[in-house]
DNA sequence: TCGAGATAGTTTCCTTGTCAATCAAAAGGG
DNA sequence: CCCTTTTGATTGACAAGGAAACTATCTCGA
């Protein structure tokens, strides 16, 4: 006397797991950059800009996986934070740059720092080996399934 | 002559073929669902409810790893959708129940095949070795990681 | 060289989540 | 039995991104 037709459980999924594990591992590293007073999008930004020429928000977007609405915004947070600064293209008068300030720059090695430790504190879960399982079938999907470029958020 | 100490690369991290991976599983579903006039979310709601008693908010939200807020609103959406009711417990004056409406309960297996279709899609990617392999990993980060419940988003 | 269309960036509105404040109802200790 | 504390849910303020409208600038063909 069920009423309802079964039902596959959420976690047959594969892609359910995936998530799992891939939320976990970003949100703790989402909380220790918050204790420098970053978010992970700030980070991200932060990372693309650190030893590349100063850049338009149109290529950062095309980078990141944002609009270029998203990265205006972003642009005006790290701003107001002084990690980050805008100034008109001389080449074109319709394109701005975004370059990271001395502080910015500062920051970024500090902040990689912390990525690298997350990301060993998760993965130091699994073997060296397991690791390295993991690692290719992650990128045999992402070739098979032409997934060049993000969405990565 | 760098000007800038030497970073990791982003891809050195597994945290970030996960993320890469696991945003376009999601994305993908996503708009399979907005198709049906659904979000993930939403989806994720009306699945923890199918076959299941009237559930109060609060214990949704620990389930689904959101806070009581969210859940309050997510609730009010799908009520507007006429996919969800909302009615005060006999037992206790404060509490609330939240069950899914007919055209709720029918609603689920639709998406429930859109579900399993998105994760089959991707996951041919790999082989059924590769799939069991990754599936074996995932959940045993999720074990040793402890990562019992939720952030499920 | 000028006017139509393309392109870059920003702004506005909408969605959806968290956090903190608030309010109602229950529980429990004196 | 009250009065305080705890618990459950909702609400409001804010954060962050997407889509689309808007503005300024550039490009190119006639």
């Amino acid at each position: 006397m069920t009423p309802t037709p079964p039902v596959s459980e959420l976690t047959t999924h594969l892609g359910f797991w995936l998530r799992m594990v891939s939320n976990h591992v970003s949100h703790a590293f989402a909380a220790q950059l918050a204790d420098k007073g970053v978010t992970v999008a700030e980070w991200s930004l932060m990372r693309a800009l650190y030893d590349r020429e100063p850049t338009p928000p149109s290529r950062l977007a095309d980078a990141m996986g944002l609009t270029r609405g998203a990265v205006t915004k972003l642009a005006d947070r790290l701003i107001g934070k002084a990690l980050l600064a805008r100034r008109p293209s001389e080449a074109d008068g319709r394109t701005q740059t975004l370059a990271l300030t001395t502080a910015g720059v500062a920051l970024v090695p500090e902040l990689a720092a912390l990525a690298d430790r997350n990301d060993a504190a998760f993965f130091d879960l699994l073997t060296a080996e397991e690791r390295q399982t993991l690692r290719d079938l992650l990128m045999r999907m992402v070739e098979r399934g032409r997934m060049t470029t993000p969405p990565l958020d």
